[in-house]
DNA sequence: GCAGGTTATCAACACACTGTCGAAAGTGTC
DNA sequence: GACACTTTCGACAGTGTGTTGATAACCTGC
């Protein structure tokens, strides 16, 4: 067995493990047991086992990046564009959810996830304040709070209701209307004007 | 020094101590030398280290049971009743910042916490719920999602919203900025018509 | 003022886990 | 078949948790 089996195959121990516990529940021994090896061998290829659950959350990170060539098409069809961005993530997150829980647990005690997170964030705020201003621009959106903080509440929204709903935590809403729900909340704060 | 002393010395030196660490790196060793006891002398009082920090936590969510009242007089004045609800939450869980990061850090390994926190999230969950759908009885507010899920997804904003600003963790909303974007995003979504 | 039970304390132990070191075994190469 | 490089793991040291059992401090009634 090669390195890089031996590697591919911790990763997938540890995707695999997640689905029954937490990760403060798998030991290295668990993660080296489960690739055929010994603790100390474990270590030749991760330096601890939050190496191992950071690897899993970068991988799934990446292919999120899809998302983003929607958001420069918001004009075309604002309501439909808006959704398949919130369905992109949705699906590529939802589809590994075991995940998803291990990178929530992983933040609130790793500052290299925390940062890593953040990053992500960030950056999806950064496009969909551009998107929000670009929609103000055109005359499609009216003016209001400052599009950055705005999408700083949406995104931040967007990511606890996905959180709850695959991890199962309620109060969550079911899979098959968290798009819907979110959506509407977008639509109206984006397009809508200032009420009472 | 009485036994209820010692247990309010145990809870002080960890609320103190959370201001320089997070729950996992404070030792039960150091909640008891801190309350002038031994490790063991501390499992007379509590069970785990777990068990003080849930106390805090209990402690800060019985506070903000006021802002219960709030709600039921939105009809009087949505907008400033609204934002007095969002209020009570900023000001009473903002001045105990370090006790709130450390109900985010109990909940994603601890299922107790997790439990608790689901309690107090479906509880405000209903009650905003309730106000949405009186708001609409009334004709104050239009038809639109279903009230419950429109709530979950606001009530999830809220926290995660604020968790950030008082956590430093990016992106978030400066603190002065925070109660003016949700409460936009609030009213927006409840009294807003549907969009495109 | 002192026997009696309750309350509080801690030294010592048994575990479970992490991360490291150094010796050995395996693999390829010329 | 000798050299270097990769990979493996037994054994160790360290840090933390939670428990046990012996002991000390403190009431309370007599």
């Amino acid at each position: 067995m090669s390195a890089q089996e031996r590697e591919a195959a911790i990763l997938e121990t540890a995707e695999r493990l997640l689905d029954e516990r937490s990760v403060q529940e798998i030991s290295v021994d668990d993660l080296a047991r489960g690739a055929g090896i010994s603790r100390p061998s474990f270590y030749f290829y991760f330096p601890s086992k939050e190496a191992v659950f950071l690897t899993l959350i970068d991988r799934l990170v990446e292919q999120a990046e899809g998302g983003r060539e929607v958001i420069d098409r918001i004009a075309e069809d604002p309501a439909t564009r808006w959704r398949e961005g919130l369905q992109v993530f949705f699906e590529i997150f939802g589809a590994h959810r075991a995940v998803v829980r291990a990178g929530a647990e992983l933040r609130a005690v790793n500052a290299e996830a925390r940062e890593l997170w953040s990053g992500v964030m960030e950056k999806w705020v950064g496009y969909a304040a551009g998107a929000i201003e670009a929609e103000r621009e055109r005359g499609a959106a009216p003016a209001g709070v400052d599009a950055r903080r705005l999408a700083i509440a949406l995104v931040s929204m967007n990511e606890r209701v996905q959180y709850a709903t695959f991890a199962g935590e309620p109060p969550s809403l079911p899979d098959d209307a968290v798009i819907d729900v979110l959506l509407e909340v977008w639509l109206r704060s984006v397009y809508g004007e200032a009420v009472l």
